[in-house]
RNA sequence: GCCCCCAUCGUCUAGCGGUCCAGGACGCCGCCCUUUCAAGGCGGUAGCACGGGUUCGAACCCCGUUGGGGGCACCA
């Protein structure tokens, strides 16, 4: 029943795919895609079986529980049918009002009962994150792995990571450790995969060379591909002979080339490239996120499947090995969406050779978008995970922001868990504009994680930052943990991002505070602040009792009722002294914790700086 | 050029024919609180791109226009 065992031949091979994560930019356009959606919620559900799934024999996907739903949506569904080309032609004529109102509430039917072959728990649903390991991690490419994720956890199914390393000059071992090390910072776990195994391995297509020949060559032999002699000079030479735009690409010239015809090209010395026949209905397929999405019959010339060398390709192989590893839904960016039609197509040849049982759904996710209406791409900084994880995000922040950009959870909630969201996600929910990253909005998300963790924990997400800026010991040494523990209730509702900290916290760890030239020119410049200065020194030079309430006390009596100053005059120069800024975490704490001495030497420090 | 996608406040969105003179969040602006900065509380600013339809009724359905974006490789 696994077809694909037997699929493990030969063949060269290296290509493969990547889906590229929503990047960036784009604006609106036309009108219309409400009905989109409304079609879509009615139309699609998300758990339901992929559509159609004919035979399935190991392929765990189908079976689901809503036969009726089922075979509403085959029409709009690719594959059905056994004719190898095909798309869902002529569907679209489904769905009535009467069940969208039935499939629109939400409710996740499960479609248990399956069981078998699969690994999936509780559902037949697979999703898979094929990402390559080139560069950076963009911020597009890690959403497109939370919803894929978030996807299979809330309907029970399985998620599925595969690495499409193919790619020798680009790929790197780094890059690829970095990867799984991101997926993992965000809480992202996966069911089968790289450093996991599961019963498609391997998951590095670096490793599933051979696998490919075999299908190609069935292909052949099925007549679903063909051996293709043109160049693309003669392509072109021939569209403009017909008066065609050369730009329609390939015209299909050598799907009936006769043997003699063949012998006489490689007599030639060409070597032919395979190409995929097309089939001549139209394609379409009811898309998760956009409803449904047509492309007219033979407005997609045959493409390429595998290279003269015999290097299979991209949309040859990615395609291959979702329905090697049973994928039922993929979710990808935008950009992909334009070449799903020649996936259909192929999907539709994979079942007729039986190495397929049915098209997976698709859900093409609106791309990210940078500043202005620009495309955030991976040569912006902003595109980069690290730089977020650098500067202290919490996973639970970033992964809160990453669902929100084209997702809600709510009409009136925007901030929650990657659990909860795991809970809510509904991939029919999602939003097909176009999102922009918002720095400030992803900030306040974060800064409302960030409070809301346990004092402890947030102490012991900080210390690394602490650490690396050489303010403490990590671990940190018993005196230093117990400052941290009295101090971060205050600094937790002050930062955006752990880094923050660091600022906020060095005047507590390093024995004489530099004093920051603009603060000093507002607190330290004048007379003024000289009074202060010595008669807060002296207030708290035989101060008895150094605790927070005794030194507010000390310092409201002898600047406030003694000097006559208002508070805002009075802590001013204070907080500079002490702490080197006119930020700080509240006074009196910090002087407590900072300590008599300390706290002296620098009422004496800053009050030797004062000018005149 | 061809094909496809998209279109509600500055930004992300809710909205699935009437309950919307459109709700939330971020941002921004006030006020309160206040030893700074935050946090918190209160209030405010700002939007259905346009034009036709359909309908008793449209932000929601249809068509078009305009405006964005993406794809058109023997790259992934």
């Amino acid at each position: 029943m696994d077809p694909r065992q037997g699929l493990r031949l030969l063949l060269p091979a290296r290509p493969v795919d990547r889906d590229r994560p929503a990047r960036p930019g784009q604006g609106p356009r036309r009108p219309r895609g409400h009905l989109h959606r409304g079609r879509r919620a009615a139309a699609v559900r998300p758990h339901q079986p992929a559509a159609v799934r004919r035979p399935d024999p190991g392929l765990a996907h189908l079976a689901g529980d809503d036969a009726a739903a089922r075979g509403r949506r085959a029409h709009g569904h690719p594959v059905g049918g056994r004719s190898p080309g095909t798309g869902a032609a002529g569907g679209g004529h489904d769905r009535g009002p009467g069940h969208a109102d039935q499939h629109r509430r939400r409710r996740r039917h499960h479609l248990d009962r399956r069981g078998r072959a699969m690994t999936s728990p509780t559902s037949g649903v697979r999703t898979r994150f094929c990402p390559s390991p080139t560069g950076t991690v963009h911020v597009g490419l890690l959403r497109t792995a939370l919803f894929n994720w978030a996807h299979a956890r809330h309907t029970g199914g399985t998620f599925v990571v595969r690495i499409e390393d193919t790619d020798a000059a680009r790929d790197s071992e780094e890059s690829y450790r970095h990867l799984l090390d991101s997926l993992r910072w965000l809480g992202l776990d996966w069911d089968e995969g790289p450093e996991v195994g599961g019963p498609h391995a391997p998951y590095r297509q670096s490793q599933r060379h051979e696998v490919y020949r075999d299908v190609a060559a069935k292909l052949l032999a099925a007549g679903h591909a063909y051996e293709s002699f043109s160049t693309n000079e003669e392509v072109e030479a021939r569209r403009l002979a017909a008066g065609q735009d050369p730009k329609l690409g390939y015209d299909n010239a050598d799907r009936f080339l006769t043997d003699e015809q063949k012998a006489a090209f490689r007599a030639e010395g060409r070597e032919p490239v395979l190409r995929l026949r097309m089939p001549d209905e139209d394609l379409a397929w009811t898309d998760l996120v956009r409803g449904e999405v047509r492309f007219a019959a033979g407005s997609v010339p045959d493409f390429v499947v595998v290279r003269a060398n015999g290097v299979p390709l991209y949309p040859f192989v990615n395609p291959v090995d979702d329905a090697l590893m049973g994928i039922t839904d993929v979710l990808r960016g935008e950009d992909l969406l334009p070449s799903t039609p020649r996936q259909l197509a192929l999907y539709a040849a994979l079942q007729d050779i039986g190495v397929a049982s049915g098209a997976p759904r698709f859900g093409h996710l609106p791309y990210v978008t940078g500043e202005g209406s620009k495309k955030l791409s991976k040569r912006d900084p902003q595109s980069n995970v690290d730089v977020y994880r650098q500067r202290g995000f919490v996973p639970e922040g970033f992964a809160n922001y990453l669902a929100l950009l084209g997702w809600a959870i709510a009409e009136d909630r925007d901030v929650f868990s990657t659990a909860e969201l795991a809970e809510a996600f509904d991939v029919t929910r999602v939003s097909a504009n176009p999102a922009r990253f918002d720095l400030k909005k992803a900030e306040a998300i974060n800064a409302t994680h960030l409070r809301a963790l346990p004092v402890g924990e947030f102490v012991t997400r900080v210390v690394p930052f602490l650490a690396g800026a050489g303010l403490v010991a990590d671990p940190p040494t018993p005196e230093q943990e117990r400052l941290l523990r009295a101090i971060a209730p205050l600094v937790q509702e002050r930062v955006v991002v752990l880094s923050d900290a660091v600022e906020l916290l060095r005047f507590l760890f390093v024995e004489d505070v530099e004093i920051d030239p603009a603060a000093a020119a507002k607190q330290l410049s004048g007379p003024e602040a000289a009074e202060v200065l010595d008669a807060a020194a002296a207030a708290l030079r035989d101060l008895g009792d150094w605790t927070t309430e005794a030194v507010e006390a000390a310092l409201r009596t002898a600047l406030v009722d003694g000097l006559g100053r208002k508070p805002r005059q009075a802590f001013g120069p204070v907080r500079v002294a002490v702490s080197g800024r006119t930020v700080s975490p509240p006074l009196y704490e910090s002087i407590e914790l900072l300590g008599r001495e300390r706290t002296l030497a620098r009422l004496a420090a800053a009050r030797a700086a004062v000018p005149g």
